[in-house]
RNA sequence: GGGCCCGUCGUCUAGUUGGUUAGGAUAGCCGCCUGACGCGCGGCUGGUCCCCGGUUCGAGUCCGGGCGGGCCCA
């Protein structure tokens, strides 16, 4: 036996992680495939921002509870890792390695740049996963920027397209004009800002001017009509009218719409192409005619006249002034508008028409709904999150980008007709960008130059079908029936609307099922001053701080102390407090390995009542803290877990055994001792196995290890209550002796003597509990230092227990 | 403006189908060198359960209306 040292969690953590991964402990056994039941868990791929931060740390611990107590109830779990590769992000930061911008440099160059700088950020999170424990099967990891796997998300386009639910078209689009790209409405990022209401003169024939109030005069060229609310006395009379819009001259239809709101501004609007989503259903409604006077780089263009070539916001102050010198601005106001900007560079965004390939998510929305349902939401608010969201969807999902880091949409064009070509899968992964397509000549026309498509996907294109990739889709069909859907999707409530429901419109398109069967739902984290956690609000805090400065088993323990699916303050005591239990733990440990040399293993025939006490409410503790793990309330089993460690077996049980283990008791009863302490300290490791893997498995190691043989306590089974032996009267006794003890403990205390200090005389009146006293009265002695105890009924001067006011007792010390 | 979530000692958290004096943990305070652990042990003090109504013999819990905070969206 190996009696535990000091308490070194730098040393014996990074020992451990090593030993994990150099024995594939965590692996999934592909093999037992068709043998054991399979866990899978679909972790989110992170986007290699380089920093793996406390909030993935939450995200994760969350995971791992979830993936080592599975596997210890006997699961064959799969816990992937991968990584969420192709982002503005990465080429914003290789744009500025190289000093370059990306349309500049061959795209093929400019991947390369960008793969490099992705996986020199790869490293420190990888690092960061390993170091804090999370029982990842790394022969899993997949890259969204490797060929084999964009491979995948070719495939699923190609057959998406081939369903009907892909399409190209024409449609208005959230434009980043910096980025060059559209961009998805999950990308867009509303802010409040102030900006200037302006009251502009449309002339009206034979008619008073009407005044139409707009926040975007430049979009003056681009106005197509202009809306009054039917009800709205005011203009009753100009419905139907036309309007000559200033400076461009055009004429304009004054149309009615009962979703003009009369008490904005005039009451009149103009509708452009495109000033917001409105003026996109108002066009669609009533068929109104397209006018684009924006570029794709954000500058006016010729349909703008003398405007052209200035920025939007140039041209807005220029219409302004020209609209003032001829005194056709009415009246001017200061509003706060919420304005959509790119969420990546925060560039406010335009609505343009352009051709793009969509995804028709809006077919998909009935059976994504229902899906929902069948899903079950940990906790469950998560799934109106996510209903809320589908419904409020109104246009379908555009996966095209103009971008050169991402996965390349796998279609070319007929140069001579313009046929639509998309690839087989048997020539994927293919990069129409720098390949031809394996074809003769046109299958339309039989021409032979193509034009290769130079949009890419959306990200979300990649990192939505995770959960049929890692199943082993499509190469392995065997593989994918039994590992798909996933068990688990584990993410955080901010992209319930992105993460859940990306992935299931696309499984769902794909594979007409649900991609997960559990969402599993962290909050976010915030600051030690209650606010966001966020760098900008120095709040923020290093995983890597809290690792060094305590251990990862602490920082585990913090990220289980609230309660699943709601936010989580990051507060320093917790770590300290979980820090201690750690050392409790240890200090127990090792006081109880170092009483068990001589102790074989064996279950004595008769154990004492105190021990089958503390059996018993082990048990007890099994069954809270499984019942916990089952709802996935990871704070409620480990608090479970702690107090019963901290407060009943160290507390009162071991203090109440000391006695028997220093010798003053015979032989039988220290060996009900010592198995009883080794039992409930396997047990309490074993429970505790999921939150501090480390300090488990050097406890373990310790002792443990020898007598089951097993190379890790992670592989070991979870407790089950009834090899605790639970004992209902057992527990009634235990309770009256240790509330005794611990009275007469109090008792010395507040008389100013050591727990420890001997009694030359101790009188004890049961009341109606003499048997249970009885039972132990040893262990009151023993415990208490009594030199002599003698039962009697006691009428004056006597102290009570206070749980069982009945028993009474005095006692005299001996004199110091 | 809309949807969802949340308001319980300073802080975090539990509170079953409504049912004794609202439980636990931390922090705070007061004792104690006690033999695994002062990184410890024992004790004490903290709550008008956000507010106002209603239902009820009885409301932290159910209903209605506010107020405050958060996330997502417009």
């Amino acid at each position: 036996m190996d009696i535990l040292g000091k308490f070194n969690p730098k040393e014996y953590e990074v020992k451990w992680m090593k030993y994990w991964e150099e024995r594939r402990v965590y692996s999934f056994r592909r093999d037992l495939l068709n043998v054991k039941s399979s866990y899978v868990i679909d972790t989110p791929p992170p986007y290699p921002s380089g920093e793996f931060h406390v909030g993935n740390a939450l995200n994760w611990c969350y995971m791992d509870f979830v993936a080592r107590y599975k596997r210890m109830k006997g699961f064959n779990v799969l816990f992937p890792q991968g990584w969420d590769c192709h982002g503005l992000p990465t080429e914003v930061r290789a744009e500025r390695a190289l000093g370059v911008k990306k349309r500049d440099l061959e795209a093929k160059k400019f991947k390369e740049v960008c793969a490099k700088l992705t996986e020199e950020w790869i490293k420190p999170m990888k690092e960061s996963i390993k170091r804090l424990g999370f029982s990842v099967d790394w022969s899993m990891e997949y890259k969204t920027m490797s060929p084999d796997y964009w491979r995948r998300t070719q495939l699923s386009f190609v057959l998406l397209y081939d369903k009907g639910l892909i399409y190209r078209a024409e449609h208005p689009v959230n434009w980043c004009p910096r980025c060059e790209t559209a961009i998805a409405e999950a990308e867009i990022e509303y802010v409040e800002r102030p900006t200037t209401l302006n009251y502009i003169l449309f002339e009206v024939e034979g008619r008073k001017p009407i005044v139409i109030a707009t926040t975007r005069p430049e979009l003056l060229p681009s106005c197509v009509a202009v809306f009054v609310n039917p009800a709205d006395d005011r203009y009753k009379e100009y419905v139907g009218l036309k309007a000559r819009v200033p400076l461009f001259g055009h004429e304009v239809p004054i149309m009615a719409d009962e979703t003009v709101d009369m008490e904005f501004g005039s009451g009149a609007v103009m509708v452009c192409t495109y000033g917001d989503k409105s003026d996109v259903r108002w066009q669609k409604r009533y068929g109104l005619p397209v006018r684009v006077s924006i570029t794709e780089d954000g500058l006016m263009n010729e349909l703008a006249g003398p405007y052209k070539g200035l920025t939007v916001s140039e041209a807005r102050k220029k219409i302004i002034e020209d609209l003032k010198a001829k005194g056709l601005i009415v009246k001017e106001e200061r509003i706060n508008q919420h304005v959509g900007t790119c969420w990546r560079c925060h560039t406010p965004i335009e609505i343009l028409p352009r051709l793009q390939w969509f995804m028709k998510t809006s077919a998909l929305r009935e059976s994504v709904e229902r899906e929902a349902f069948s899903i079950v939401w940990v906790p469950e608010y998560a799934r109106q999150r996510l209903l809320d969201w589908v419904k409020s969807m109104d246009w379908d999902w555009v996966i095209s980008r103009q971008r050169v880091f991402a996965t390349p949409i796998p279609v070319w064009y007929c140069n001579n007709c313009g046929e639509v070509i998309t690839a087989k899968p048997e020539w994927l992964p293919v990069d129409p960008r720098e390949q031809d397509p394996p074809l003769d000549r046109c299958p339309r026309c039989g021409s032979r130059s193509f034009r290769g498509e130079s949009d890419v996907m959306d990200t979300w294109m990649d990192s939505s079908i995770t959960c049929a990739v890692i199943a082993g889709w499509p190469d392995d069909p065997d593989s994918f029936s039994k590992l798909f859907p996933s068990d688990l999707q584990p993410n955080g409530y901010d992209i319930i609307r992105t993460w859940d429901y990306y992935l299931l419109v696309r499984h769902l398109g794909l594979f007409g099922k649900a991609p997960y069967k559990v969402a599993l739902i962290n909050g976010m984290v915030r600051g030690t001053d209650g606010r966001m956690m966020h760098k900008s609000y120095g709040n923020y805090i290093e995983v890597r701080e809290v690792v060094e400065k305590y251990c990862a088993d602490a920082l585990r323990q913090w990220a289980a102390s609230g309660a699943t699916g709601y936010d989580i303050r990051f507060r320093w005591e917790d770590v300290d407090y979980a820090w201690r239990f750690l050392i409790k733990l240890w200090n127990a440990s090792k006081f109880v390995l170092s009483n068990l040399a001589d102790y074989e293993g064996s279950r004595p025939e008769n154990l004492r009542v105190l021990d089958v006490w503390l059996l018993s409410k082990l048990a007890d503790t099994v069954e809270t803290a499984t019942s916990f793990m089952e709802q996935m309330r990871f704070n409620e089993a480990l608090e479970s877990i702690r107090d019963f460690t901290w407060h009943v077996f160290c507390d009162h049980y071991i203090e109440a055994v000391k006695y028997r283990l220093y010798g003053q008791a015979d032989d039988d009863s220290r060996r009900a001792s010592q198995y009883t302490l080794s039992k409930a300290l396997f047990v309490i490791l074993r429970l505790l196995a999921p939150f501090c893997p480390f300090i488990t498995e050097e406890i373990y190691h310790a002792y443990f290890k020898q007598k089951v043989g097993v190379e890790s306590i992670h592989l070991l089974e979870w407790p089950r209550p009834d090899e605790c032996e639970r004992n209902p009267a057992a527990e009634k006794v235990g309770s009256i002796i240790i509330s005794t003890i611990a009275a007469i403990r109090r008792t010395k205390i507040r008389s100013r003597l050591s727990p420890g200090h001997p009694l030359e005389l101790l009188q004890l009146d049961p009341g109606p509990h003499a048997e249970a006293l009885a039972e132990g009265l040893d262990d009151v002695k023993g415990t208490c230092r009594a030199q002599e105890v003698v039962v009697e009924s006691l009428q004056s001067d006597y102290h009570v227990v206070d749980e069982y006011p009945d028993i009474r007792f005095k006692f005299r010390a001996v004199k110091r």
